[in-house]
DNA sequence: CTGCGGTCCTGAAGGC
DNA sequence: TGCCTTCAGGACCGCA
């Protein structure tokens, strides 16, 4: 699914795609996808692509917005000639390796006979065109105010699971299942306790770790895995699937112990770790 | 204010 | 084989 290291993979293969094009039409085929009046994006310049958290925006010319979410299932493909848009292989989702296919819900396109397409099979994800950049309240993981000072005042206030806390999007923006999981399993920390619990040092040890696995994911441009329908704007795949220690790896030993990663649920979420190496006992 | 459960939606997986 | 049921999952909404 779609979290931080996805979004930031598909802003920087399509930025350079896109940039300083004009917008010549919209083509909304599932209406309740897109938010706001499209007419008003034709003839609109792209001046600049950006991201906060998992919400990506293009800005256009004369301070509009088009924010993009991608909940679970949301794609994002750029097609140089849009009368022709065949890719290398078949795009999960669809029954082809063309577009538009079935689950395209909004089309984007440009000037120069080029285009983009919002695929969304599960119609969670949505656009949203105004005058603001949509962004989460809580704080980019990537940018420098996600410091440690930050993230410690943010675990305060609250005695839910620290796994579910990472996924607060309200406190910190960009971490989603897959980078909570694996966060949790480097710093060792049991995904269950409350943040109450955590002494300074697994605090210091799980911020660190936080952005060594959002960085690990960008490195290799996100995961495509078994169930995932995340793919680069070109139709190719992410490579981070083949980096999982605990997510979705139940049943299997865990690499630093040889436990068996055990599956529980959180706030309704599948949660993978290693009931051995990261149980409290510090 | 916090937390919990229901809701959106579809394809995949499981049961008989 | 095939139909029917259950489940997964990010964020939001209403309620306690």
């Amino acid at each position: 699914m779609p979290e931080l290291p996805e979004v930031e993979t598909i802003r920087n293969h399509l930025k350079p795609n896109i940039l300083g094009k004009v917008i010549s039409k919209i083509d909304v085929l599932e209406p309740k996808i897109f938010i706001g009046d499209s007419t008003k994006a034709e003839g609109k310049r792209v001046i600049d692509v950006l991201r906060s958290g998992k919400v990506l925006s293009i800005e256009l010319e004369t301070g509009l917005f088009l924010s993009f979410h991608f909940k679970l299932s949301g794609q994002l493909l750029f097609a140089h000639d849009s009368q022709n848009a065949v890719y290398k292989d078949k795009i999960p989702g669809a029954s082809s390796n063309k577009m538009p296919s079935s689950s395209t819900r909004v089309i984007i396109h440009f000037a120069d006979n080029s285009a983009i397409y919002f695929n969304e099979v599960r119609k969670f994800g949505w656009i949203k065109f105004s005058d603001i950049q949509e962004k989460p309240k809580g704080v980019d993981v990537m940018s420098k105010k996600f410091t440690k000072e930050y993230f410690e005042k943010n675990l305060a206030n609250t005695r839910r699971p620290i796994k579910v806390v990472l996924m607060d999007q309200d406190r910190y923006a960009g971490i989603g299942n897959i980078y909570a999981n694996e966060a949790l399993w480097e710093a060792k920390i049991d995904p269950s306790i409350p943040p109450q619990k955590l002494t300074e040092s697994q605090i210091n040890k799980l911020h660190q770790a936080i952005i060594n696995a959002i960085q690990k994911g960008i490195k290799h441009q996100g995961s495509s895995g078994n169930d995932e329908m995340y793919v680069l704007p070109d139709g190719s795949k992410g490579g981070f699937q083949y980096q999982f220690v605990v997510y979705q790896q139940n049943g299997k030993p865990c690499p630093r112990c040889g436990e068996i990663i055990k599956r529980i649920k959180l706030g309704g979420r599948g949660t993978f770790f290693c009931p051995k190496c990261q149980s409290n006992s510090i």
